[in-house]
DNA sequence: AAACATTCCGAAAAGGTTTTCCTTAGGCTA
DNA sequence: TAGCCTAAGGAAAACCTTTTCGGAATGTTT
């Protein structure tokens, strides 16, 4: 038999129609201003008539519906979620910090995947205006500055991970220079002095800016680069595997490796093993990026550098949510990384 | 100097008012009725009128605010995707598939992540619902049976890789009993008869359903395991290094290992390097998931079971979407997974 | 020239909530 | 008792769009 329209099951109470405050108001007796005042706890309401309300409320199950207060109000309480590479690595980190610091109050995330593709991001992006979101976080799938989404929009937007090219929008970068930085330093720290890189594309900026840091540690402390400059490569594990082969087979008396990514250092981990080298009492490795997978899963467990993705998102939505009232500060603001010492430099 | 509220710049030009239909109508000299249909394409409008109002529209950029569409139609054109492990892998290509789905059309995904707590999973419904979405996608972080959200929401909902535990709701889930069955089949085809089955926690549903596909499959050959029993463990790389250093002291002819995620497998790949086998000559293994850094970074690179979560999660969204007109079909819908052969198992 | 058909456009209602006054009733003071 | 004040609740506008229905103007037929 054919489901009824009005049945007590499943499917059926689906279909109902939504109470609304009228219901809720009708039900207590009262007005829907009323209704609305005392629920909302605005306003002056009689006690007695404020709990006929809520017990009226309850009884309906009654859910306000943001539509119309939304459209009322001019906001949505929604911030627009526009990425470039879901699957990506970045991506979520920064997602998921967005996601709290609105979460907690009264936005909400609305999540688009661009796929890399601008007629797509352009799409994109109308849908988001129209669903008339209080703001707008673009994150890039790697650090090299991306063209600004559009200078006319209407709403506030934050560029998280892969700054805008515009200085005249907010970006929020990691400290890929730093990073690169403070994890060679740390290697001096310990004593290592022929100190080799290998990393990714040489142009990606991530992998140029972390050389950078690698550079400026090991020229402070009066020291060359192994091999003078970092081997570019892939963000590939067999690039590890092959650039560290490279490595010691033209310098064998190398004492420590600072890798682009954690998947390049598990490649020279692996390379490492292979001719029997203790590490770190051989040569001392370090990754960057600190995915956990990774840099945990590893024998021995990898020095890695942090780029606290998470804070980042959650900055960027603060400071997206700040700015939907005050004006957005222009710029590029750069987060430190921090160095997680494991034992692959910590024997 | 402060920022004048009516500049030409970016930051002053965010708070102008966005246009409304009235804009547009008053500047293409019509009634906001004639520029909806217009606009939209609708009734019965001359041709140089509509001109007239696209210019207009044009020129004052208009873009409709569907929070009135929406409030108006009852719909808010969005689905809600409530996931419990961002973090996770799972969750982003069921959440990419189901943007993929609805991003096409007029829907949009509003992403809500309640890290596992049952309190805050109640309060992210009830904001989903307050914003009126159409209808609701819940990700598990594993397969295991999750309780329903709720009984009586009153729009449809699809749980997608972790069932509901109620019958009466509609879930999809990764076939993990097939999926052990075919990779092992896959191992007898090409002659391994020694096999043994290294996994994660036996508490997990996952590992169980996929020992038992494994216990399905060398039943119908009439081949016992190695070692009788699964070795159930942890979803580690170390663990995978420890159970495969057991079964191999144990059991030297082993000529194959089933592992039941990817990480396990690299584990697995490691200890048997230490020993100096030669895979897939010695021995064969095969991961599960597909996770494409770890099964196709490791040498070799490792056959293993996709579960093709991206299209388990359009599915969701597609039934979902379909669900928001008709009755939505319950049950458990199980998708097949598939081998993907590579060097770890093909010589 | 009258009746009619057709084409195009506009007035108005609807959707659910919030907020701004305004009204009413009751209590208080002089 | 008259006047005033306060508390409590209600009417209605506003947010913006879509859609229905009716009206006006033009063209067509007898």
């Amino acid at each position: 038999m054919p489901a009824q329209s009005n049945g007590g099951s499943h499917p059926a109470t689906r279909r109902a129609k939504r109470p609304t405050l009228r219901d809720v108001a009708a039900l207590a007796g009262v007005s829907i201003a009323t209704a609305s005042k005392a629920l909302n706890g605005r306003g002056a309401v009689h006690p007695d008539t404020r709990d006929r309300v809520l017990v009226a409320a309850e009884e309906v199950a009654f859910t306000p519906n943001r539509l119309a207060r939304n459209l009322l109000s001019g906001r949505s309480g929604t911030i627009g979620l526009l990425t470039n590479d879901l699957i990506g690595r970045f991506s979520i980190p920064i997602l998921m910090g967005a996601e709290d610091a609105s979460g907690t109050g009264e936005m909400s995330v609305l999540l688009c995947d661009a796929r890399g593709d601008a007629i797509r991001e352009a799409h994109q992006l109308k849908t988001l205006l129209s669903r008339r979101v209080d703001g707008l976080i673009v994150v890039g799938s790697d650090t090299d500055p991306r063209p600004s989404v559009g200078e006319k929009i209407p709403v506030p937007v934050v560029y998280a991970y892969a700054p805008s090219t515009s200085p005249e929008d907010c970006s929020l970068v990691p400290d890929n220079i730093g990073g690169g930085r403070q994890v060679t330093q740390h290697l001096l720290d310990i004593g290592r002095t022929r100190i080799a890189h290998i990393t990714g594309p040489a142009d990606f900026l991530a992998a140029a800016d972390r050389a950078q840091g690698v550079a400026e540690a090991l020229g402070a402390a009066g020291l060359p680069l192994v091999g003078d400059r970092p081997l570019y490569g892939a963000w590939t594990e067999a690039w590890g595997r092959t650039a560290a082969d490279t490595i010691l087979d033209r310098f064998p008396d190398t004492d420590a490796i600072v890798c682009g990514s954690d998947q390049v250092a598990r490649g020279v981990l692996d390379a490492l093993h292979e001719r029997d080298l203790d590490i770190p009492g051989d040569v001392a490795v370090t990754g960057f990026d600190n995915w956990d997978v990774f840099a945990t899963g590893s024998r021995p467990r990898l020095t890695t550098v942090d780029m606290d993705l998470e804070l980042l998102g959650r900055l960027a939505a603060e400071r997206l949510i700040r700015a939907i009232d005050q004006p957005l500060d222009a710029g590029i603001t750069t987060l430190p990384c921090r160095v997680v010492v494991r034992e692959s430099t910590a024997g």
